[in-house]
DNA sequence: CGTCTATTTGAATGTACTCAAAAGCGGTGG
DNA sequence: CCACCGCTTTTGAGTACATTCAAATAGACG
């Protein structure tokens, strides 16, 4: 089914009676989007959060110089969510795009606030999603205050070896917050040098 | 009484029910922290989590080079807690320590644990409160990607005034990630050159 | 095979850091 | 009350890390 993927990250997350994630995936619709498919486009105000059952996505802000800055990839078993326009209604200030052909499973607002109040372990769940993903966020701040670009790179391949092979250099460039040049003399730096 | 402040966040926070948030509140026992006291250690399993009531912490690591880098402050109103080394009982990466002398509201973790399964607002309580901090640290993380030291600092003192006041340079810096030297030369071009 | 995108490389430049030393500031004790 | 100690801030000089711009090369895809 559609949902299998879906079920089972919801019961390897949180200890939850299997009935009740079921009758909370029922609430999801599958959707694809195409490569290149706008799914989220700043200024707009989130309807939505969606689980990625296949390909790849992601999120992103673009700041005045147009340079874009990427906040999350968001690949087969993750999330994507604009929290803060889901939650109060905002425009967002992310882009949400996919990187390959993608499938996905969405759940709109309306259905994810009745899970909130009539299936008792959706709170939780998403209590501990978030702490998850604060967790992580934390630690990249940490790291990205703390140490330079060509050890940052490198974290990066080995903490997401998966995810690295199916990106360019100009996207892990965005997510690293150097240019995408630097980022080839880095890789080139690690090949001659045997750096890491 | 001690929990007043405590209870009008969590009133305002959520739409909760005024006898659970009081309930919640009796959870809590008051403690004073001395201006440089260590309320939590590199290392240590964290077993509690607090509510500032007086005063100002700061969360960071110390990394390899014993450089300090600074996850958050918090002051009246704010919370302490390393979310990770509660939840899991893992040993902590970051300190906890008071800049300034300072009372707090503690919950220790079976407590918090009782909550969760006995008062029905407490789950959404913190899942909410982790969803504002996580929009919070993506912004910054957005910040810091995309912007220069010297707006970082500007953006700093303006959205955090009455904080910034209470801080030196060299806390300021361990948060921005910059050194402390050079927020200094930032602040030296703001009044000569009115940057901002 | 041509077009579009991604990667590499060089040269010049800019942003921020390190180290060192001096000056300022505040609290504490004699 | 003021002299001193410790901590913070400032300033200079030299350096390191990373960027920008431009152009060449390599790859992928229809």
């Amino acid at each position: 089914m559609n949902t299998d993927l879906l079920k089972s990250y919801i019961l390897k997350t949180v200890s939850i009676d299997e009935k009740q994630a079921e009758e909370f995936c029922s609430l999801f619709i599958p959707r694809t989007v195409d490569k290149k498919e706008i799914l989220l486009k700043e200024g707009e105000i989130s309807g939505f959060e969606a689980f990625v059952t296949k390909g790849l996505f992601k999120v992103y802000h673009v700041n005045q110089e147009m340079v874009e800055h990427i906040l999350y990839f968001a690949m087969e078993g993750w999330w994507l969510a604009d929290i803060d326009s889901f939650n109060h209604q905002l425009p967002s200030q992310l882009n949400i795009e996919a990187i390959e052909n993608s499938e996905i499973m969405m759940i709109k607002r309306s259905d994810k606030e009745y899970a909130y109040e009539h299936i008792p372990g959706v709170e939780k769940l998403f209590r501990v999603m978030t702490q998850l993903s604060h967790v992580a966020l934390q630690r990249r701040m940490i790291e990205n205050l703390s140490i330079h670009a060509d050890q940052r790179y490198l974290n990066f391949i080995e903490k997401y070896p998966k995810l690295a092979q199916r990106l360019t250099n100009v996207h892990i460039a965005a997510y690293l917050g150097i240019s995408h040049e630097f980022v080839s003399r880095i890789r080139n730096k690690i090949v001659h040098k045997r750096l890491p």
